[in-house]
DNA sequence: CTCGTAGATGGAAGCGCTCCCACATTTGTG
DNA sequence: CACAAATGTGGGAGCGCTTCCATCTACGAG
């Protein structure tokens, strides 16, 4: 018999150690350390001891090998690393998600799939199982995450509707279209006759949601829909829009923006130009996450409220973890509010 | 014979399986997996082609349960969410780290620690060890998390030097002192005499050390150290600092600011009290990670190339991980430089 | 006083994987 | 052509944990 290759000495103490030195079996240390059914105060104690003294914690590996879960989900944000650190929108995420994992003993992993290059890379992530299930949120048209995922079985749910998946897949979600068209029919009601908007990127339903919603009001209020400029919901993008949006249109009395920090990129433009807002031209964001407070004058906009989408969709991925074949309802929208402030 | 727990039919296959439908042993296709050392091109061949058509995928928690690697890194973040997803830093930060770790098959995992709360959690999941190594950004001198890390062998890197720890603790930190002794040099050439400071937190080493940098320039220069304020990098804090720096001192004609960040807040309150810049006071700030630019004026600040910083941190803990007890050495200074624009 | 039952316990069987080691086969060398 | 060295292969022993199941104890009811 040569020396076993990690000498017992060494390293973590293991169950078998805690038993040992709490005088029980095995089988019983490991009930008392997970939640103590069936083991008696005597057992229970010594165990607790043991555990103490031995500076014992159990080794996540050989534990999830058999119960087969990991106790962690993964957030994908399929984004470049610099919208996700600069959007407060992500900030609010997190902070739901992090909120009810507190509430279980559940841990984050973090995906940034800059798309691209690591999208292979987070896909064999997620197929291997390294996590229970997934929340994705800024999904875009191209990187088909939604199919993946159901091909690989991992439960998962989305922040704003999804592509494609049809009714396999969960999602919670804001009425984009409602909320938008809410905003547009304020602005026509202060007697805006020539509305403009900068609409998200073309790829996200959250942004083509938000431009249907603004045709609509257009429509019914028997307004040209004409003046339209796209973004990617950065400030930088935001400030493209507007400049070109009113070289083509200078004629704009309302403008109607599908996120606050676009917005607040258009407004610094506009008062480049010179153009008083609300009074030359009244403005409405979307987003409602602090940046809509401070900017001058302040924004009037549409309140999506981030942290309880977040919570709400966290909260639906860890039911389904915990029975994946429920059928539970899988959507939850939730209504979005118009915030008036002082842009219009 | 009962029915095993798990029906070999559900589930993912298992390397068994693989091994059986390549016609070659499971160590056989283990090695033919994992880097093919002393495999043959024909048993290669047969295990690659089993892999594909079971899709296979090997089951992480196995694998670690016998190498004691888990492939994954933490990166410990002891901030407030809000903070983590506004601050330029971090993201740089993240480049950087998954820039590197994407050249090995390494996974990352951003620990969140919130102050108060969390850091328990954050401390049970590093010494469970469910990550290799842990990478700490933005340290203060509260969390004890060096000691923390020191205590459980956790491979670790610190970016910026830790409060404690001596020389057990690896980091990777730019000159802070001569960096903003530097910046205010610059101030006191272009004629300052009466130059105030907006710091950062007390209880961070990188703050602490601008502000020593700051004194240092003005004992040599003769000039009065008193005009100092308080901040915790954040743009907000930088107004507030501001204002009252501003009330107490109103002579002031220099300005020296902890972060780019709070500088930009500063600039805002200073245009608000109609001081020209850099005429009546000049400003320079720390960091430079973009936002220095789209101020106005754009700000003259040090670079602290975060990235690289990061990278650098990244690639000094994978070697630890690699090799724990090697005494390589533990820490990177990396020089800052001085970029000139308009505030100064 | 016996029996049924619920609670507590430990033995043992794996979970899916890596890697040591012994053995078989090929290749190289004088 | 003999023998050594290199190369390829499979058997099998775990890694540390949970959980099934059989067993044992204690206790109140009949």
């Amino acid at each position: 018999m040569t020396t076993p290759r990690t000498p017992a000495s060494a390293g973590q103490p293991t169950l078998d150690e805690v038993a040992r030195v709490a005088g029980v079996s095995r089988a019983t240390a490991s009930r008392a350390i997970n939640g103590g059914q069936r083991v008696s105060a005597r057992a229970q104690s010594a165990v607790d001891t043991a555990v103490r003294t031995l500076g014992y914690v159990p080794n996540p590996a050989a534990r999830s090998l058999v119960t087969r879960r990991t106790d962690s989900i993964a957030v994908v944000v399929p984004e470049p690393d610099d919208r996700v650190f600069s959007d407060p929108f992500f900030a609010g995420t997190l902070r739901g998600v992090t909120r009810v994992l507190g509430e279980r003993d559940i841990q984050l992993v973090l995906l940034l799939a800059r798309p691209g290059a690591s999208t292979a890379r987070t896909l064999r992530y997620l197929t291997n199982r390294h996590v229970d299930g997934a929340l994705v949120v800024s999904h875009h048209r191209d990187d088909r995450l939604a199919e993946h995922l159901a091909d690989i079985g991992l439960p998962c749910v989305f922040g704003g509707r999804p592509w494609t998946g049809g009714d396999r897949v969960a999602y919670v979600d804001i009425d984009n279209v409602a909320g938008e068209r809410e905003a547009t029919e304020a602005l026509v009601a202060r007697g805006c006759t020539r509305v403009g908007t900068i609409a998200g990127p073309a790829d996200m339903t959250a942004a083509e949601d938000r431009l249907a919603g603004w045709r609509q009001a257009m429509s019914r209020a028997g307004l040209a829909d004409d003046a339209v400029e796209h973004g990617d919901f950065t400030e930088a993008s935001g400030e493209a829009a507007a400049r070109s949006l009113m070289e083509r249109h200078p004629d704009l009395d309302g403008l109607v923006v599908a996120s606050d920090l676009m917005a607040a990129g258009a407004l610094r433009v506009l008062a480049e130009l010179g153009r008083r807002v609300p009074d030359d031209i009244a403005v409405v964001g979307f987003d409602d996450l602090g940046v809509a407070e401070r900017t001058t004058p302040a924004l009037t906009t549409v309140r999506q409220p981030v942290d309880e989408m977040a919570e709400r969709a966290t909260r639906l991925l860890l039911e389904r973890v915990d029975e994946p074949d429920s059928s539970r309802p899988m959507r939850v929208i939730i209504p979005p509010t118009l915030v008036r402030r002082a842009s219009a």
